[in-house]
DNA sequence: CCCGGAACCTGAAGGC
DNA sequence: TGCCTTCAGGTTCCGG
């Protein structure tokens, strides 16, 4: 699932490939994808523009067009965007293709049809309440104390919440509360200004060998050439289903926050 | 505002 | 073999 390090991956290995380039035409499978305008209006108002940068604002990709107009694409939970030179027999499940000059295409691929572009002349339109940016310099100790002050959620349900940081989905919060030592049941309120100096250490670290392994393919997540990333084999607990503590040996529990599957170490991170 | 749960969506995997 | 259930989770929405 593309978190904040595939999203930078996907954005860093596009962007030698399209940057410069025009939307010469764009096909829609799959009307749903589309959020922001309409879809007649988003294939007219894209044809024709140039892409002038790329940025990612959390989990979102924005592609910025010569019009000042913005592409903004996320891929939630199964989308992948992969390049190719025959636009002609697309990938199943893909659905949309961008085509642009120089006979390249961008595919949308997504199974489970979560995955959503717009066009808007603000990427705020599309991320609405997004919170600071894990790897900026904005994003210190005092800023994650603040933000994780007077909470009684589960520390896990808030460093996944996307208006409290950006970026971070289920498996980097378990990785990054496992680096902290911290378990993930404890309540934002309760952390001490240790833990809390701890967890921002962890979740930079964890993000940023994330991003040097180009991303982790657990499920669905592909680089636009095609390969997998390879952060996966380095994880400590995400997704440890069977597996045993790389510190302490034991068995890693998984337990549900929220509905969601999460992975720690019972002896590492006792509950506070 | 804060919190927790449901809904969206479909393929993979496991149980019987 | 095949049907059924469960699991996967980013985001939004809704009720308390």
């Amino acid at each position: 699932m593309p978190e904040l390090p595939e999203v930078e991956t996907v954005k860093n290995e596009l962007a030698p490939h399209i940057l410069g380039r025009t939307f010469t035409d764009i096909t829609i499978l799959w009307d749903g994808i589309v959020k922001i305008p309409s879809v007649e209006e988003f294939r007219s108002r894209l044809v024709g523009q140039k892409i002038t940068d790329l940025s990612r604002h959390g989990k979102y990709l924005a592609l910025a067009l010569n019009s000042d107009d913005l592409l903004v694409i996320h891929m939630k939970m199964s989308g992948s965007l992969l390049l190719s030179r025959d636009s002609r027999e697309p990938p199943k499940y893909t659905r949309a293709i961008f085509h642009l000059d120089g006979g390249i295409s961008m595919f949308f691929r997504d199974p489970r049809k979560f995955g959503r572009v717009w066009l808007v002349r603000d990427w705020r339109m599309a991320a609405q309440r997004l919170g600071p940016e894990p790897l900026e310099p904005e994003f210190t100790p005092q800023v994650l104390a603040q933000r994780l002050k007077n909470r009684k959620a589960p520390v896990k349900a808030l460093i996944c919440d996307q208006s409290v940081i950006a970026g971070i989905g289920n498996m980097y919060a378990d990785e990054a509360l496992f680096v902290a030592k911290i378990n993930p049941l404890r309540s934002g309120s309760s952390l001490t200004p240790e833990e809390l100096e701890r967890l921002h250490q962890a979740i930079q670290q964890t993000l940023r060998t994330a991003i040097r392994n180009k991303g982790a393919s657990i499920v669905n997540y592909y680089r636009p050439g095609g390969e997998p990333g390879t952060a996966h084999f380095e994880f400590n607990v995400a997704h440890g289903r069977g597996k045993n503590c790389p510190d302490c040996g034991r068995p890693i529990q998984r337990i549900a926050v929220r509905n969601r599957g999460t992975y720690f170490c019972p002896k590492c991170q006792p509950a506070g």
